[in-house]
DNA sequence: TAAAAATACTCCATAGGTATTTTAT
DNA sequence: ATAAAATACCTATGGAGTATTTTTA
């Protein structure tokens, strides 16, 4: 699992149509393609509803959308935390809002 | 940032070594050293004291194992509920620890 | 019939293995 | 001297692009 896979997955919501998101992820609309492809069979699910054009998300992922929005929250802030190597920042008073 | 970089950083703080860590990740020492390496590169962090034999981990990393084993079993608990697609995984009255 | 998505093909970088070398204890 | 980690070398595969085909609305 990768935080670049919530990412897409949370592109092609927002969007409404692959071609669109592999803009917004500066892919080409092939590579966006089957990049999907591969994410839904690492996960071993169907992701989309691919009898509508453009594909509509199926219920099981619509309806989880903010748990993939506050976990790649949570990635995203682990990374910088690593990164600024700022240790008191699991000390804070107030959590950032992908942690609350 | 990847579920699978997590899991590594896990594996060497609780085995306490690269080459034992690389076992119980199934690899080979050599994949195992340079996929830290790549890591690192990746975060654009040192995350251990190589000076020492075994590799120490850093502070920083260590002041952090916490964030990381959560954020690691948020991944794992997004990807459990996208294969099942049990909807109701988002209205439990009390959320799973690695939510908490 | 037009837009969206999938596929065929080609190419190169990534990531793995084995064997060997370097380094800290 | 020994155990741990890094590096050299080789190979296979992943993941990108362009061009084209299929499919839904």
């Amino acid at each position: 699992m990768r935080l670049e896979w919530l990412e897409d997955i949370l592109a092609v919501a927002d969007a409404g149509s692959l071609s669109v998101a592999a803009e917004r992820r500066r892919l080409t609309q092939s590579a966006f393609s089957r990049r999907m492809q591969f994410i839904e069979q690492a996960l071993g699910v169907q992701l989309f509803d691919r009898t509508r054009k453009p594909v509509q998300l199926r219920p099981a992922v619509r309806d989880r959308l903010d748990q993939i929005a506050r976990t790649a929250a949570a990635m995203r802030q682990l990374h910088n935390d690593l990164q600024l190597g700022d240790r008191r920042s699991g000390n804070r008073v107030v959590p950032p809002a992908s942690m609350r």
